[in-house]
DNA sequence: CTGTTAGCGCTTTCAG
DNA sequence: CTGAAAGCGCTAACAG
């Protein structure tokens, strides 16, 4: 099997290469009989095509190309096994790469292997990393389709997905204040980021709506807030044990995702204190574990395999039609509140 | 920059292509002068090789295939990581897939996908299926060079990384037992999958030598023992669901994973029990999550980033000396015992 | 309906 | 030290 050709394969059949390719790819007119010659020459000869004759040939590699950020969150785990499964269903391959904080050097470095593979089209679902930005511009002055995935603002004139993170934010909020809360606070983001950050600007513009007066304090991301950085659960571990330093610590305590979230409650637990009874803690993602940690997560439930699959079926839509000119569509999913054990009524006092 | 191509990084160097191929590469003998004249060209045009050509040509592809199981493990995503990283430090480009239980035409297809790329070589960290051992005989007929991860049976004639799941196990089980645990349930497995599964049988050894005979319903594995399945939360949630309706519960349950104990503890915690007075729950792998659930997990830690990096290793290694036979290496790990908040002394009675 | 032919972009002898 | 030339395995016209 090292090496079974196409050659061989119509050798074996007793057709030319052409035929057997025809026939292959069911591309063009092919006796029926010969055709079933070829396909019994595959089965026997265990030929594969190779990939990389046919994409120098046909132009186009099949290969769709999947930038993400943080494998180590389980949400974005999701969304790679869901983006997976549609991608290779539709005869395509799933090229990843994670970009998350190994050094612009080496994010750089993964973006050109990337590009060498000469990718027909582009899944990227990070942050606003300045490296990210860079690919992307690069895959617009290449005419690279490309679907993002999750970015707050909609990069002009890509097809984008994302779940409604403001709306879904300000639901948690006012979830939140209808318990009675006031003192509520953020973790993962800071104030400087609302911009990028849709769940931050849901929680102010909520807040705001509410009368209430959100202190600076209470809004609380990583320790090095120099560029983006992916919360994880220490991110929400330390900045919970900041908050609860303050004289009044918050009754309820949002964090941007549910990895931030799980450091959140560890933090809240390891000072004696109690979720919920003492502080009400939300995620957001609904990741696969946040009904099983105690207590059990309340959250935005994200449709991330939906975004996935979208994502997936609108890339392809465009590759599938290479000249039909297609206006970038933006599409906003909704998220859904879960509500679970980790929040509740504010304390009386 | 649709289309640079070598041919106009020499015409933009003013050289030959094979001159600029030679300077790209550093290979063969180059003028200083033109070396530096090619690669300004390549910086100004903007210039990727591009990887087909490349493959197509010289019979490499720099493509490291690897083969996942379940992604939605935090676990799995932290060897995935790991692997990356070193792989694309090397200058290799890593093509991952995941193969869960899609059925068995899904992963075949992605099996396939994976082999048309013409990987240089194999990585395959999955669960011992009829799937994962066809590619591996197709991979040993093909004579493409593997390594295996975390097969407990290290399969004949490949590389093979693997962590001591077996004595892993029975440290966990014999710190159990020192406890003063008698009744420890082993949760994640079928009794008949102890051939396979080494945590199982480290902990059916541990339970021999202290003289305690294993009730056969002390094991309890997933619903659909059919094919090997990857344990999640919620086959650790219902097997626990089972062993608390039992007359007399365990003391003790033991996780094939860590995934699987937070679905155990979970279950507990329901049935109004507590972790660890009343029942002490150990996982094992360690993922990132595992301190910061509650109660934090006791488990053995797997040295899992040093797995995936030793496999890329091992496997490039073989990659870059193509003639010389080194014979296959089989290289245990151990794993260390990290003893947290979810288990304690067995209660009195 | 089928075979011949001309490359895709690159590497690699092989003569200069 | 450098350029010309011959393909790698496959697809896509193009004549039969």
């Amino acid at each position: 099997m090292p090496g079974v050709t196409i050659h061989d394969v119509a050798a074996h059949a007793g057709v030319s290469i052409s035929t057997a390719s025809r026939a292959l790819r069911g591309i063009g007119y092919v006796d029926a009989g010969k055709r079933e010659l070829v396909l019994r020459a595959v089965a026997a000869l265990g030929y594969v095509p190779d990939a990389s004759a046919q994409a120098l040939r046909a132009r186009r590699s099949g290969v769709i190309g999947i930038v993400v950020g943080d494998l180590g969150n389980p949400h974005t785990a999701t969304l790679v096994h869901s983006i997976e499964k549609y991608v290779s269903a539709r005869g395509y391959t799933a090229l990843f790469t994670s970009v998350v904080d190994d050094g612009e050097a080496m994010e750089q470095k993964a973006l050109q292997t990337m590009l060498r593979q000469r990718p027909d089209g582009l899944i990227v679902a990070t942050l606003q990393t300045h490296i990210s930005d860079l690919l992307l511009q690069q895959a617009r002055r290449a005419g690279l389709p490309t679907t993002l995935i999750g970015r707050s603002l909609a990069s002009g004139d890509f097809d984008s997905i994302t779940s409604n993170y403001q709306r879904g934010s300000e639901i948690l909020t006012d979830y939140l204040l209808s318990l009675g809360h006031r003192r509520i606070a953020f973790v993962g983001a800071h104030l400087s980021e609302a911009e990028h950050v849709g769940r931050l600007r849901g929680y102010l513009a909520a807040m705001q709506r509410a009368r209430i007066k959100v202190r600076p304090d209470w809004v609380v991301g990583d320790d090095k807030p120099a560029r983006p950085y992916y919360p994880n659960s220490l991110t929400g571990y330390r900045a919970a044990k900041r908050l609860l330093q303050l004289r009044t610590h918050p009754s309820a305590i949002m964090a941007r995702n549910d990895v931030t979230a799980i450091g959140v409650i560890q933090a809240i637990t390891e000072a004696g204190l109690s979720v919920p009874e003492d502080v009400s803690v939300t995620g957001f993602d609904d990741i696969p574990l946040a009904g099983f940690i105690a207590p059990a997560l309340t959250t935005m439930s994200q449709p991330t395999e939906k975004e996935g699959e979208l994502a997936a079926e609108f890339l392809i839509a465009r590759l599938e039609r290479p000249d039909e000119v297609i206006a970038p569509r933006a599409l906003t999913l909704e998220c859904n509140l879960i509500v679970r054990a980790s929040s509740a009524r504010a304390p009386s006092r």
